[in-house]
DNA sequence: CCGCCCTTGTGAAAGGTTTCACAAACCAAG
DNA sequence: CTTGGTTTGTGAAACCTTTCACAAGGGCGG
């Protein structure tokens, strides 16, 4: 079992832990894999080598307690905690979190914001104080986040990326539309809805492509 | 050449186009495929075997016109036209796409807006009159709205999307943190905020293991 | 305790994507 | 025209992920 984890597999170990905690709500007791497998669209042998890369969680006949593989992938996303996050940016997307109560119910507390105009900094926005960015450094060290969010315009995201890195957090979730590379083995995840609509684009134009070919 | 493209080759191609838009106005005239490769963290050859799906568009010995490829990528990405979209949910997310300009600075327009919400309903948000829900499908009928955005709460996800595919969207686009499945051959793509921050979580946490175990 | 049915865990096979490595082609200079 | 330096386009190899298929094990009814 064990070596190193792709990222499908993780993002599908997310997705099996959702439906356990809809199963655990309605009081189920056993899941085989196939019933795990059936809404993140994988199959059920999928499941099945998912879990065994960390180990061996279910009874053969049976199938897998809920309650013990809720907390057996809680254990394994690191999600048995709570998450502090520094957010840069409070422009839409940044407020939008915010404002967002979706992430502290599932463990994501951002406890500190940062902001470049003097206008914003001081205010309050959803109960937290906008910061300036000159105390960037202390405040995480502080308040001990240990997830950056980048909420700014593109120009400045990759700086403020840095930034976030020097002063200690252990990754980084991007919302500007540009490629930040991973430095100090601080992992980086960029949210991209440009290129998802792009993505899309190129579906809709295949699509149409093909059927104008083929009438 | 062309086949079935992979996701990750379409990724790539909206992010040579990006550079090259760069390059583009730069002045740039011709690129070649390692200079291509970088800002995306691909190999040359990986750019070069991307673009060959496609057909040929360099020249040997001197790389690739800019201007040209350009041309080419928008005419692949189907982006050498604009998008119509129409926004499901004007909250904290759908207002901040609504406000995004870098959406209609990159060719996709969001063109309606609906809301269940009846205090929301006639107003007018960044020059958009929000519209209920009950006129989803004539109004999109009749702007001929493409894609569409799903930006509801979750319970309410699933159903929104099945709506946008009746009322003849192309593509759909989701921010709620569930797996929507594909129907009709309407391609959906889903923003999970939610999935990327634990994601980040495990990584970190299996850091933490591994210096853990070594110390 | 036995036999039946069910589901896991897992090697092996299949399928896909990325990297390698090199012939083919182009440009410029002499 | 020929030579040398450069970069593409592309089969083949390497690598990674998913699916298959089945032995091993667990529970239950009799």
């Amino acid at each position: 079992m064990s070596g190193r984890i792709s990222d499908s597999t993780v993002r599908r170990l997310s997705l099996y832990l959702r439906m356990l905690r809809d199963l655990e709500r309605a009081g189920a007791e056993f899941v085989s894999s196939s019933q795990l497998a059936e809404p993140s669209g994988a199959t059920s042998a999928q499941v099945r080598k998912d879990l065994s890369h960390f180990g061996s969680f279910g009874k053969r006949g049976r199938g897998y307690s809920v309650d013990g593989l809720v907390r057996a992938l809680e254990e394994i996303l690191g999600l048995s905690r709570t998450w502090k996050i520094a957010l840069v940016g409070v422009g839409k997307i940044g407020s939008a979190l915010l404002g967002y109560g979706g992430l502290a119910a599932r463990g994501f507390d951002v406890v500190a914001a940062f902001d470049v105009d003097g206008a914003k900094v001081g205010t309050t926005a959803y109960g937290l104080r906008i910061r300036p960015m000159t105390e960037l450094r202390s405040v995480i060290a502080e308040c001990g986040a240990e997830i950056g969010v980048v909420a700014t315009p593109t120009e400045v995201a990759a700086e403020v990326a840095a930034a976030l890195e020097r002063a200690g957090v252990g990754a980084i979730l991007n919302f500007a539309p540009i490629e930040l590379s991973e430095v100090n083995g601080v992992p980086i995840r960029t949210v991209d809805i440009v290129l998802e609509l792009e993505g899309l684009s190129y579906l809709m134009s295949e699509a149409g492509r093909r059927t104008g070919s083929d009438a």
